[in-house]
Formats: structure tokens, sequence, C-alpha cells
RNA sequence: GGGCGAUUAACUCAGCGGCUAGAGUGCCUCCCUUACAAGGAGGAAGUCGGGGGUUCGAAUCCCUCAUCGCCCA
């Protein structure tokens, strides 16, 4: 196979990833690997998405992971599928049925345009998978999964009914934010807030039956004053305590209502007193709760004022404003208007203001169902990297509030609750036909609810409801629980506190101790922009990936995302007494570096990983080896030629290896030419096993005496450097070596180290005079004596040493401080105060040999 | 308002009780007669945010202040 000195991504990858899929690699394989199972889901993306850098970056996570595993013997599943994303497909739908034909879902009916929106999902629906392909992701496709297809939607209900018949979900008024476009309570997740300039007015309410007295409140919103049910003030405000139990009118529509102490009033701000509007603001709904006042609900479904409204009724939300003002202004009720900045919520989708609004919204309880979740994170069951995360999921368990599952959409899992003609609701696993017996009344059903649920509301079953469930078939049985869920932080709260929870709810065919959704929970960082910004459409800074990869390739933007985010054929076993020192040495660094990769991949510290492997190919494989061995194998007839290539090779298809979850497409064309060199058969290296380790172990001899040839041919390469003498000019030393050990070692790789620090010739003894002409590498206890080429400029060299000197001497004055302190010698581990001392004595030789020479010349 | 986190070289970050505090990028010097110029060989560069404490020993643990983020309300 002949390969370019280039690696040109785009020839190879469409073909190598049809290779893949050919050999089955992405389907797990029990009967192969046995019943240990690694099993991953990835976290489904929205049908109307696009591959952005994080789901990159998670896809590529994900992808080591689960080829690792699958190297390493695992019966390894990765499960693709997307979520139906109610809101945010309606919201495209609506706009393109719009855009082209003027329509709206009304004039169209329910039936019609949900078969719009599963056409527009056939069309566009799976773009974001085909990019994650594109990525070279090693997905089970034959498994890809919907949320709003039968098995998933079967899954939906069952979930639905058991909770309805435990008690679990109940229906009933609550504020919720509303879409006054769409028409749709929506969830916190799906708002924005968007700093906006506006006006804060200050309205004067008239007290009753005490003339020319007002109590003076400021808001952004005075519209809805006509909402109002109190005004609220700090009982310990003195500026109003004369008004006491007072009653205050409200302007316009002239209702009456209470002057009210409420302790949590800010007596700082504006002007101490806060008007109360419980139906149209979070936190007046509470306090109207606890102060028990009416909630005056001022609006229809599309924002315009109802009968509320008094003679405003009629006018959408931004008109009366301006009229509310107006006539407030003629009332001489309108205080100081000033201008004010302050977050707007606004709809994702629609991007209209949000209206807090009352409404019949259905719920689920969640106290009971995060009592589980919470012990499983508190017991250990499920680990979240980083550990921090933790806290955060811990935090939003114990404060979680009641789930508001209904949407008033079209497109997603109707609610399977139907209503006899008395309103009674009934939860049902089947259809109820509308004149059929209600099952517990008698009497007929008239309708099915008419609102869907929240999308959170099937993807919470995605672990075990892509596998089967309800049914326990022999996917959920093999591959629940799952072992590794990777996601972004900001859904911890949304998707992974509920999925686990779903698991200890539903999984009940199971154990307490077995129903955790995922052993691991991998929190991904945030990919920023070059300023440290989020990544966002509104800001228009976003990368898209797939440009990247058709640029650099699938490899080099895995391993970049990798490396910025921040967690074969054997050889025989050549005997130790027999290899030579480079084929010993570089196999020991193999060995070394094979078992901490291998524990920082099982640890999910795939940056440290990488690190590690880029480290050892270039730092020890390339600088070092290669430099070495190439002699032996350019030479013809070198008899240590093929024991150099058989090492090469060795190291090579490790390497490989253990790059390929990183950059699986280079590294499965490279691993089919060196197979094809060395005349060797391999499976394709996505079904190769992950590196065993064997015939390769540390070698503390080998690297020590390497670690004496790399030093000196360091400092044989700085003397050239800082005299300017060229880097490949031949030249001739003189080495004093006091240690026995480094003048074996230097006598017997003569030709290792003349090869590597361009040295012609060189003598070694144990001590020696520095020859005149000469300069001085000093490194440990051995001096290299460089002669020096007619005149040259050693001012440069002089510094350094000079610099040396005075760190050796700082780090022997630090040692005996410590060695003298005899706290130090008393309590500290004996091994410390032992390597301490031999640290001393090694610094003092050195810094003899350095003195002496710094003075030498 | 509540919580969480960050602050280490010019930049991005690692290290989280004991090596002379590291890496990548950038910078400076030198090197193009075969691994690689999107390169090679070297070098310079840090009061580990400030202050206090615990300890024989602190970038690392605790307290406090400052600045900057993020999340929740």
């Amino acid at each position: 196979m002949e390969l370019s000195t280039r690696f040109t991504p785009a020839e190879f990858e469409k073909e190598i990833y049809a290779e893949w899929d050919r050999s089955g690699g992405f389907q797990p394989k029990p009967e192969r690997h046995g019943e240990k199972t690694f099993t991953i889901m990835i976290p489904p993306p929205n049908v109307t998405g696009v591959l952005h850098m994080g789901h990159a970056l998670n896809g590529t996570i994900q992808d080591i992971v689960i080829r690792f595993r699958r190297m390493q013997g695992w019966t390894a599943l990765w499960v693709p599928g997307t979520d139906h994303a109610g809101i945010a497909t309606q919201a495209v739908v609506e706009k393109k049925l719009f855009a082209e034909e003027k329509k709206t879902r009304n004039d169209l009916g329910r039936d019609e345009f949900l078969k719009r929106v599963w056409a527009w999902k056939e069309e566009h629906g799976n773009y974001i998978l085909e990019q994650t392909r594109r990525l070279g992701c090693s997905c089970d496709w034959t498994r890809t999964r919907f949320t709003m297809e039968p098995m998933l939607s079967r899954a939906v209900r069952e979930s639905f009914v058991r909770l309805f018949e435990k008690g679990l979900i109940y229906r009933g008024p609550r504020l919720v934010n509303w879409d006054c476009v769409l028409e749709t309570a929506v969830g916190d997740d799906e708002i924005d807030y968007v700093e906006k300039k506006d006006k804060l007015y200050q309205i004067r309410y008239p007290v009753k039956g005490a003339a020319d007295t007002f109590v003076t409140v400021a808001t952004t919103r005075p519209e809805t004053m006509l909402g109002d049910t109190g005004v609220a003030v700090n009982p310990n405000d003195e500026r109003y305590a004369a008004l006491k139990g007072a009653t205050l009118i409200v302007p316009i529509v002239g209702r009456e209502i209470p002057l009210i102490g409420d302790e949590t009033v800010e007596m700082d701000f504006g002007t101490g007193a806060v008007k109360v509007t419980p139906g149209h603001d979070p936190a007046d709904y509470e306090r109207g709760k606890r102060f028990h006042l009416p909630v005056v609900n001022l609006y229809d479904k599309k924002g315009v004022l109802n009968a509320q409204g008094g003679p405003f009724a009629g006018l959408p939300r931004e008109k009366a404003r301006t009229a509310v003002v107006a006539k407030l202004e003629e009332l001489g009720l309108l205080g100081k208007v000033e201008d004010y900045v302050h977050n707007v919520a606004i709809s994702d989708r629609s991007k209209s203001v949000i209206e807090p609004l009352i409404s019949e919204q259905w719920f689920v309880s969640m106290q009971p169902l995060a009592k589980p979740a919470i012990a499983a994170v508190k017991n250990g069951a499920l680990t979240f990297r980083p550990e921090r995360w933790t806290k955060v999921d811990l935090a939003w368990l114990e404060n979680v509030r009641d789930w508001c599952i209904s949407r008033q959409l079209w497109w997603g899992h109707q609610i399977p609750v139907w209503y006899d003609a008395d309103g009674v609701p009934i939860a049902s696993r089947t259809d109820l036909a509308i004149g059929s017996p209600h099952p517990k009344t008698g009497k007929p059903i008239v309708r099915q609810d008419a609102d869907v649920l929240d999308t959170w509301a099937s993807s919470w079953l995605w672990p075990f409801a892509t596998l089967g469930w309800p049914d326990v078939t022999p996917d959920l049985a093999r591959f629940y629980p799952t072992q590794f869920l990777s996601t972004a932080q900001e859904i911890i709260y949304l998707w992974v506190a509920r999925m686990i929870m779903a698991g200890y709810e539903f999984m009940d065919h199971l154990p307490m101790d077995q129903r955790c959704a995922f052993e691991v929970c991998n929190v991904h960082a945030t990919v920023l922009d070059a300023k440290g910004r989020r990544m966002s459409k509104s800001l228009g800074n976003g990368i898209d990936p797939i440009e990247m990869i058709d640029k650099y390739g699938a490899d080099a933007v895995r391993y970049s995302l990798v490396l910025l985010s921040m967690e074969g054929p054997r050889t025989d076993g050549s005997s130790k007494s027999a290899a030579r020192l480079e084929d010993r040495w570089i196999l020991s660094r193999l060995a070394e570096v094979r078992e901490s990769v291998t524990a920082k991949l099982e640890a999910t510290q795939l940056n440290d990983a990488a690190t590690l492997l880029y480290q050892f190919v270039w730092n020890d494989f390339c600088d070092w080896y290669v430099e070495i061995v190439k002699p032996r194998i350019q030479t013809p007839g070198d008899p240590s030629g093929a024991a150099a290539r058989g090492t090469l090779a060795r190291v090579m298809a490790d390497v490989l290896a253990m790059l390929h979850p990183f950059t699986p497409y280079v590294t499965e064309v490279l691993w089919k030419a060196l197979h094809e060199t060395i005349g060797a058969r391999a499976p394709m290296l996505m079904n190769a096993s992950w590196p065993d380790g064997a015939g390769i172990a540390r070698d503390a001899e080998a690297e020590a005496q390497m670690g004496v040839i790399q030093d000196l041919v360091r400092a044989v390469r700085e003397v050239r450097n800082l005299t300017t003498i060229g880097e490949r000019k031949l030249l001739v030393a003189t080495i004093a070596a006091r240690k026995p050990t480094d003048r074996a070692v230097l006598g017997e790789h003569a030709a290792t180290v003349k090869a590597l620090a361009f040295l012609e010739r060189y003598d070694v003894h144990e001590s020696v005079a520095r020859p005149a002409g000469s300069a001085t590498a000093v490194s440990g206890a051995i001096e290299a004596f460089v002669e020096l080429p007619g005149e040259v400029d050693t001012a440069k060299l002089k510094d350094v040493l000079a610099r040396r000197v005075e760190k050796a001497r700082a780090g022997i004055a630090q040692l005996d401080a410590k060695l003298s302190n005899q706290g130090f010698l008393a309590k500290a581990d004996p091994a410390v105060v032992l390597e301490e001392r031999a640290r001393r004595a090694e610094l003092e030789v050195e810094l003899e040999l350095l003195e002496r020479n710094r003075a030498g010349f």
C-alpha cells in the first residue's frame, strides 16, 4: 500500500466509514464479547437541530469512550436518536406554512397539520445524525430511535398512566410562562432573558377615605395595574406606619385593595411600596398566596385584554400599556417616568415577550420521585465527572418543584386522558372512543384532553424506552442500566436529573440498587470562541464543525476538541540482555504509556490521555527512538535491522490502537498499511483489541541509561546553540564522568551518542583537565568538554552557566534549610527525608562542576 | 437575593500537602544535503489574585478581601 507523505482525509473518510459499517463493528456482539456490556445513550438532539461545536465535542467524547471499551472487549452499544422537540419543531413548520401558503395551523386542522410536521421530519429531521456520521461516530444505526415513534410513544403513555394511577399527576390552575404567539405554556428552559432599555413608571394609588393621600409604586409594566389586588410595604418602614391597614383604590378600574405589610419587601428599592399582581407576576403570585389576595386574570390566550381590562378590553398588551399611561397622566396619577434597563423574558421560539398567565395545566409531583435520585447520588450509585456537578444536581433535586408537563401544542404526545360529560378525567393505556363508557363513572366519554406533553416527558424515559420498555425485551435486560452519559451542563436539571428519577420509578422489575440509569454522568466543557464567549446563534460566533471537517478532516477536529477541552502485531519479547538499549527503552516507555493511557481513559480523563499519547509519540518515539534506529534500518545488511523493524512495528501498532478512539480514520489507514508492509493479517483497527501490554514491561535500568545519553546529548546541543556552532558540524569531545555507571553507558553506546550529538569522536575519563580551546557542557555528574572550532563567542554560554550556578546554590540552600529543620526530620515521612538528602548530594556535585567550569574559560 | 466556580508564564490551561511549579501557543537565537517548515534544536519568561491561619512543609487545606464568570430565584 502506497501512502503519500501527507494524509488527505477526504480521500479516505467516506470509504472507511462504510467499511466499518460493513464489518458490523457498530453493533454489539454479545456472542463474541460476552455479557460484560457497556452502553451509551446519545443525548437525543432536537430533530430541527444542526450540529454545532458542543455536539461535536460531545460526539467525540462518546465515540472515544465507546471505541475504547469496544477494543477493551466489552459488548459495546451506542444508541443514537433524536427527540421531537415539540415547540421548536411546531414553530419551524408553522413558520414555513405561513411563509409558503399564508396559512396557520388552525386553517389546516390538527390532523392535517401533524401530517405536515411528520413530512418535514422525514425530510429534514435526521440531519444532525448524518453530521454525527461525518464525525466518525460509531453508533449502532440499526437501533436509531425517535421520541415520537410508536415504541417510545407507548412508553410515554405507560409512564403517564402509572403516575396518574399512583396519584402523582394532577391538574390545576397555575401561573405559567405563556407564549402569546404560539399560545402555549412554555418551560423555563424555553425562555431567554434579554436586556432591554425600558421605562420605570411611578403610579400613585389614592388612599380610600383620605383625600390627597397617595401611595406611590414603581413598575415597568404599568398595564398590569389593572389586575392589582394589593400593594405591599415593609412593616418596618416608618414612611408607611401611619397607613397601616389602609385600603387603596386602583385607578381606572376602581378596585379596592389592601395595603399589606410584608417583610420581604425591600425598603431601599424605589418608594418602598410595590404593587401586587398575582395573576401576572411569579413573585406576586407567591406573595398573593401568602396574603390570600384574589387573582385577577387580565388576558386571553393571545395576550389581548379581557373584560377585566375595563375600558381597555380588546386591546393587545402593547397598546394597553400606552393607553393606561395616557389615562393615568390625564388623571394626574402618573409619577416620575425614568429610563430603566432590565431583563425581559423572551420566548425562545416565537421571540415574543413571555406573559406570566394563570392557566389550567397538568403537573407531576416531583418530591416522591426525587427521593431515590437523591439517594443514588449520595450513596455513590451515580458519579458525576467532574465531581463538582454532583452538588448542582443535588441542589436541584432537594429543592425540586412540581413539573408542568402540559403544553398547548399539537406536535407531541397527546395527553392520554379522557373526560366524561361531568369532566371526570381518566388516564388510559388504550384510546377510549367518544361515547364509550367512562371506566370509573360509566358515563359516556365526551372528549380527550387536547394538550400534549412536554418533550422532556418523553426524553426522561430515553435510557430504557429506547430498549423496548415497558416490555422487558432482551435488549432492555442486557443493556440497562447504562454505563456512561455525556452531556452539557445546562441540561443537568432538565434531563439528567429527570432520567435518574425515571429509572428508579419505572425500572421496577429490577432491585433498587440496579435501577440507576447510568453509572457515570460526564459533564463536558462549554465550547467558547476565541474571545472566551459562549458560541451562540445570536452572537454569530459559532463555528460549523462540518466546515472544519471538510477543511481539516474529522480526525483533526476530534483531536483538537479533546486537547482543547479541558478531563497489534507482536514481536518476540526479546530477552533483556540481548536487546539493544534503545529497544529496551522504547518498549519500557510504551509499557508505561499504555498503563497510564488506559487508566486515564477508564477515568474518562480524555484530555490527559490524549496529551500522554502526544508526548510519547513526539518526545520519545519520533525525537529519539526513530532517530536512533534509522541507521540500523537504512544500512543494508545490518544484522540488527530486523529487530529494529520489529520493534518499530510493535510500537507503531500499539500507538495506532491507542490513538484510534481519538482519530479513527487516519489510524485505520495507517494500521492497514502497517500490516501490509509487515505481511501480517489483522482485523480492522476498529474491531481490534486494545493493547494488553503483553511482552513489554517497565525497565528502570534501560530508562536510567537512556536518560544519561539524552541528558548528555541535550547538553552538547545547548553548547552548540549558545555558541552558535552549527547544529550539524562534527565536533570532538572529551568527557569526564565520575560515576562508573555513566562511564559504562557512554563507553558502550558511543555510536548512538556520537550520532545524536554529532560528535566525530570522544574519550571518556573519570576525571580530566579541560582541554584548551574547549567549552563545557555540564549534565549531572558529567562534564563534556567540546572542542571549539576556532574563535567562538562563549559569552552566552558563560551566562547560562552562571545562572545555573545561582539556581543550584538556591536549591541547595533550600534543601539545607529543610534538612536542618528538626521538625522536618522528626515528623516528615522518612522516605521523603532520604529523597531530599539524595537530591542534595546530587545537586552538590553538579554545583561543583558548574562552578569550576564557569571559572575555567 | 441565594448558591457554585475561577484567579498559576504574554495567551489558553494542567498541577490540588513534599521533585529546582509544568504543557501547548506566542516570543528570542540558531538550523533547510532525506521524519516533519502548519518543521527541527535551544533559550528567556511566573511574589501561583491580596491578606491572615493550620502544618515540619502550602500553588495545593481553612478563613477573609478583591475581581471575573456561571447557575438558581
